[in-house]
DNA sequence: CTGTTAATGCAACTGAGTTGCAAATAAAGC
DNA sequence: GCTTTATTTGCAACTCAGTTGCATTAACAG
């Protein structure tokens, strides 16, 4: 079950996909919100918000969960697969916009994949 | 630093992985060797083993790390990056044996990835 | 404005993983 | 086999990301 009320949390934390086009990690919208919300509210929130297929969710490296925007995916299909790029210097981790081919895996039905590359980005490769 | 002494949980842990060929999670090798080692050994030989390039691990969805042995890696270079495969079913994961072609990313560096899929294996699948 | 109910904040919790330290033990040398 | 050294182990306590229950607050429909 999704959003049902459009709360002040629900809009900022939107906002805050809206703005910056790169994924955002639990403990980034924790930091941010601190003063406003409680976590349990922003995890509640993103929940929701990726029931809705608003956004899609991964595994960082280090256990923390990741949110990204999704393109075009509704509550009841996922379609948005695609991997993401961790930088390893700074943490910016933002979703990668090419797809990668699965080739069809006999005798298993594949129903979710992540991808999850790590290095350095453009800003750090310095 | 990796492993300097064949200890019994050493020893044993590997046989582990000898024997099946799948990836394990922590908790699986924390319930099978719960009367014999304790879990910060677990953690502690799983940490060296796969400093010395012996396996590699990934994340699973909720949070849990797992291992898999690796093919032909060392201490300083680890190149077998494959997918792996996770049944959402009976839980079994495993390392999928064809390789992802990652197109070279502009202005990136790739040091790491890690794909997952899930889904269900063969023997859930009826 | 009122009533209903979803959402929120709080404290306490769970579970995966980590740390510090004393005791145990693997290995080398004799 | 014994001694010494240094690594490994087990334990208790911890951290951290995420979750739960419940009383209170606030969004929404009328």
């Amino acid at each position: 079950m999704g959003i049902i009320r459009k709360t002040k949390s629900v809009k900022k934390i939107l906002n805050e996909f809206q703005v910056e086009s790169k994924a955002l990690s639990t403990l980034d919208l924790i930091h941010r919100f601190e003063a406003e919300f409680n976590k349990t509210t922003i995890y509640r929130v993103l929940d929701k918000l990726e029931d809705d297929g608003v956004l899609h969710s991964f595994q960082g490296k280090n256990g923390v969960k990741w949110y990204a925007k999704c393109e075009d995916c509704t509550e009841h299909k996922h379609s948005d697969i695609h991997p993401h790029f961790q930088c390893l210097s700074c943490g910016q981790t933002d979703c990668l916009d090419f797809s990668i081919h699965i080739p069809k895996i006999p005798n298993r039905e594949v129903s979710f994949s992540q991808f999850l590359l790590q290095g350095r980005c453009e800003k750090c490769l310095v």
